[in-house]
DNA sequence: GTCTATATCGGGATAGAC
DNA sequence: GTCTATCCCGATATAGAC
């Protein structure tokens, strides 16, 4: 819940990317939309001219909802480990907030690759900042300070990052019921735990001695 | 390509499975099926009553071709280190070889979590099987047997190893873009060599000295 | 069993009053 | 800017001939 009292459109934004995200693309009906914001349907249409308008105002709003602090992190001059940790810490904690999200931008990638990752590529490209080379320098430092293996390939622990923070999310409505019985509660504790279980994890399989 | 000379039932189902699983069940049309299936879209009907009925058979078999192998795994008696080496290989290769397979899955659960978890329950109790628990016990005596830390929980180590299998083939479109610069055969190659990879990372974590 | 034709309905989009 | 009424197409589903 952000703000209750903004102007129409933003009211159609917040509710757009509520079903937008739950939902998917093809599975998003204009009417729930306007249900959500309170208004009529046709105001949707007065704002954004079509649905598939309004769903690429949506992908962006999740895109910079989730870059600015992720890529912070990811771009600061901390050493590899505390990166690490930072970075876990943050991200369970901004898609735990956000659950649906990473989902919904992984499936929508998925339906249309090209059109769509277009505008994430273009994001990365203005602001001259790749994520995956970035991190592969830190790699390449942590190694050079003796403190990783050298047989550590900077890709695959990206990727293992990314993977251990987003899956648990995503999946959640799959893991907590074959899990943890379908408690909710001690599903939150587990993610929470997670942020230190992660890191440690993470650290732990690189680490030199 | 299974076989081609199927009646015209099967000839639906694995079309259907084409489809839905690309397109989820709000994207997918009829007609795309039949098309795909090379017959009539009055004969979807005929032979499955609905399209949810379609769905539902779709999802099942879905099932169907993961769990038996995955299973068979896991609920072998091999130690736990083998046990963790045999999985990542067999999964990986698995929805490498269907990659839209668990995102599909992991999707529909998402957009309706009582009606589609039943099912997948029901496989578990049916074969009075659960992966989470089985791999709890195999923890637990690899933990007597003095060969991985007292701190590791199973559960994380379970979540981990699922994450590490499926979210880099799920999330495929996304990072073979922002780093692989959309290479294909790198990122199959790369896939190719987190067998090893994930094997070692998960083992390095977990063992004891 | 397989086809063509058609019914029916839902949802995106527009027109036009206020 | 916001509403009501309506258009129109596409998609599921059915009827019925062969």
């Amino acid at each position: 819940m952000t703000e209750l009292n903004k102007d129409t459109e933003g009211k159609i934004l917040e509710a757009a990317q509520d079903v937008f995200t739950e939902k998917g693309m093809s599975g998003t009906r204009m009417q729930e939309i306007a249900d959500k914001a309170g208004i009529n349907k046709s105001l949707l249409h007065y704002y954004y001219r079509s649905k598939e308008k309004l769903f690429g105002a949506v992908f962006k709003a999740v895109l910079v909802k989730f870059m600015p602090k992720t890529l912070k992190v990811l771009s600061s001059d901390l050493p590899l480990f505390e990166k690490i940790e930072k970075f876990v810490d943050g991200y369970i904690d901004i898609i735990t907030k956000h659950p649906s999200a990473p989902l919904f931008l992984i499936f929508e990638l998925h339906r249309n690759p090209d059109g769509i990752a277009g505008i994430l590529l273009n994001a990365f490209k203005e602001i001259g900042f790749n994520p995956v080379e970035s991190f592969a320098k830190d790699v390449k430092i942590a190694k050079e300070m003796g403190l990783v293996h050298e047989g550590v390939d900077s890709k695959h622990l990206f990727v293992n990052m990314m993977s251990l923070c987003i899956f648990p999310v995503a999946a959640r409505p799959l893991l907590q019921r074959i899990g943890f019985e379908n408690d909710k509660k001690a599903y939150d504790k587990f993610l929470e735990m997670r942020k230190l279980e992660v890191t440690t994890f993470l650290i732990n399989s690189i680490r030199k001695s």
